[in-house]
RNA sequence: GUCCCCGUCGUCUAGCCCGGCCUAGGACACCGCCCUUUCACGGCGAUAACACGGGUUCAAAUCCCGUCGGGGACGCCA
């Protein structure tokens, strides 16, 4: 998008999400690219609810968009529903119909059936529906007089045909766009119980809003046609188009909350224990890319070097799977910056997730086995098991065979075991007396670190993967340690049975 | 069915507009090696792609045409 243009000095850009249901990763993409190109050129971004749907729009939608959006941490300056702009949005239709561009369609509604839900509708006809019979040539008296009998009506664009006019229009993504308008259908604007529909409050209310850049899904791409005949209707200047490509599911299909359900719901993620910023740099990199090869960016960053002209225009696919339903890229860019975050800040991140568990997780506890574990979580969540045994009063039962190192017998495990205890009790309880105590134990046993030290891990842990070793014995004290070590034994003795 | 869009490693992508520097680069995942008290982190390495067919040209991933494949729209949903 040239920023020579006027209106890329400060441009004004919307969302506008329909609260049918939850915040999904798609619509989530939609908004951060808006975010980023309003933020980037110092524009505004303006939230507006497309709720004229008063069948499907939900209460509790409403507050999952929202909530989808606090979370992401993006801001926006200004906010509308649609809901409230009703009377504009008729008065807009009225004026169109005046000049003659749109007419009275009495062909009754399609008694409730969905058109969608048979997969049948448009396509079970042949070729493309273009208007009803006998609507569109009505001659205005009958039309009026119909009207006024109280006979319902739906108000359709009266799309200029025979004329060999071409609508065409630049797209921000997709480069320089046209279609015959003998092939865009009468479409209505309003509905028979005198709503407006999608098409009409949304152009009016971005003319209105004086909208400049209108960024979303591809899937709007060849409605953007109707869209132009309408802003010539409401003698509005036609805002600056950038069509996002879709963002599918591994079978190529687009995301739909009905086909694929909680994975692409944005609570899905932040309940796994994505961080925001993860979850927005990676949904930048569906379909944009910074050309230089970096891909781990912060939000600050991604702003700065933003640009329509680094969006692709091949569909992405999100890597889910039944058993896994996270892309894998994703879960490791969340763990690069779960890394780069200031230990006390990533501390503050897991203490949720460790209190939903149903730990004592105090602050202070939290702080210090934090940086134990957070080379080895990629997510938030997972900080429950892999930090388990710092919070538990018990162990969970394990093994005892796991306590007998590598090339050792239980006989061994046994004096490893007693050794350290009588290095545990004497030693100072800091890392650097711990590690110098325990090696040489190992030293005075005739044995290397490796089998030394993995039934103490065993014994303190209860398994054998863990954080290193003295710095997990600190953390969980003398005393606790003492007293695992020696549960341990009496495991030991119970498996020489 | 009609119209619109798209097609580089398994996935996300760079390169394409302005043909040669592309024996096609990076990242994730996978595999192997190293580091190491386990796990992880980190380091190193390997496998892996220009959908196909025609042109144009000295030269094509890059330009043109066609084919095939995928997606989207076609609703009084948004």
């Amino acid at each position: 998008m040239p920023d020579s243009t006027p209106s890329a000095l400060s441009p004004r850009v919307r969302f506008a999400p329909s609260p049918t249901g939850f915040l999904h990763v798609g619509s989530a993409r939609t908004f951060i690219f808006n975010w980023l190109f309003a933020r980037h050129h110092h524009g505004t971004m303006v939230l507006r609810l497309d709720d004229t749907d008063v069948e499907r729009n939900t209460e509790a939608s409403v507050r999952s968009i929202f909530e989808g959006l606090r979370w992401l941490g993006l801001d926006w300056d200004e906010e509308y529903k649609q809901s409230e702009r009703l009377d504009l949005h008729r008065k807009a239709a009225e004026a169109i119909f005046a000049r003659g561009l749109a007419y009275r369609d009495f062909t009754p509604a399609h008694a409730g059936e969905d058109t969608q839900s048979g997969t049948q509708g448009a396509a079970s006809r042949e070729g493309a529906w273009l208007c009803n019979p006998g609507m569109r040539e009505m001659s205005r008296e009958e039309s009026d007089r119909r009207a006024a009998a109280g006979e319902p009506f739906a108000l359709r664009y009266r799309v200029p045909r025979g004329q060999g006019r071409i609508l065409s229009f630049q797209d921000g993504v997709y480069g320089p766009q046209s279609k015959m308008a003998d092939e865009v259908e009468d479409f209505a604007l309003l509905r028979s119980d005198g709503m407006p529909t999608y098409h009409l409050a949304s152009c009016f209310d971005d003319a209105d809003l004086r909208i400049t850049h209108i960024i979303r899904g591809q899937d709007h791409l060849t409605n953007t046609f109707k869209h132009l005949l309408i802003f010539e209707g409401l003698d509005a200047a036609a805002p600056q188009f950038a069509h996002l490509p879709l963002l599918v599911a591994p079978d190529g299909a687009k995301l739909s909350k009905r086909k694929h359900g909680p994975v692409v719901s944005v609570t899905t993620y932040r309940d796994a224990g994505f961080l925001p910023q993860a979850f927005i740099n990676f949904l930048c990199l569906l379909g944009w890319s910074p050309k230089n090869d970096r891909e781990f960016l912060a939000v600050d960053e991604i702003r700065e070097l933003f640009s329509l002209d680094g969006v692709n225009r091949a569909n992405a696919v999100v890597n889910f799977k039944e058993d896994d339903p996270f892309d894998p890229k994703a879960v490791w860019l969340n763990a690069e910056h779960l890394r780069a975050l200031p230990v006390e800040e990533l501390a503050r991140c897991i203490e949720p997730f460790l209190k939903q568990a149903g730990f004592q997780a105090a602050p202070e506890k939290v702080a210090a086995v934090t940086p134990l574990i957070r080379e080895r979580i990629k997510l938030l969540s997972e900080a429950v098991s892999a930090a388990d045994f710092f919070f538990v009063a018990e162990l969970t039962p394990y093994d005892p065979a796991e306590l007998i190192p590598q090339k050792g017998d239980a006989a061994l495990a046994r004096r490893v075991l007693e050794k350290a205890q009588e290095v545990l009790a004497a030693t100072p309880f800091d890392h650097d007396s711990l590690d110098k105590g325990l090696r040489e134990a190992a030293a005075a046993l005739g044995l290397k670190a490796g089998p030394m030290f993995q039934p103490i891990r065993v014994a303190v842990c209860g398994r054998k993967n863990a954080p290193p070793l003295f710095e997990t014995l600190v953390v969980l004290g003398r005393e606790t340690c003492l007293e695992r070590i020696g549960q341990a034994e009496a495991r030991l003795a119970s498996l020489q049975v």
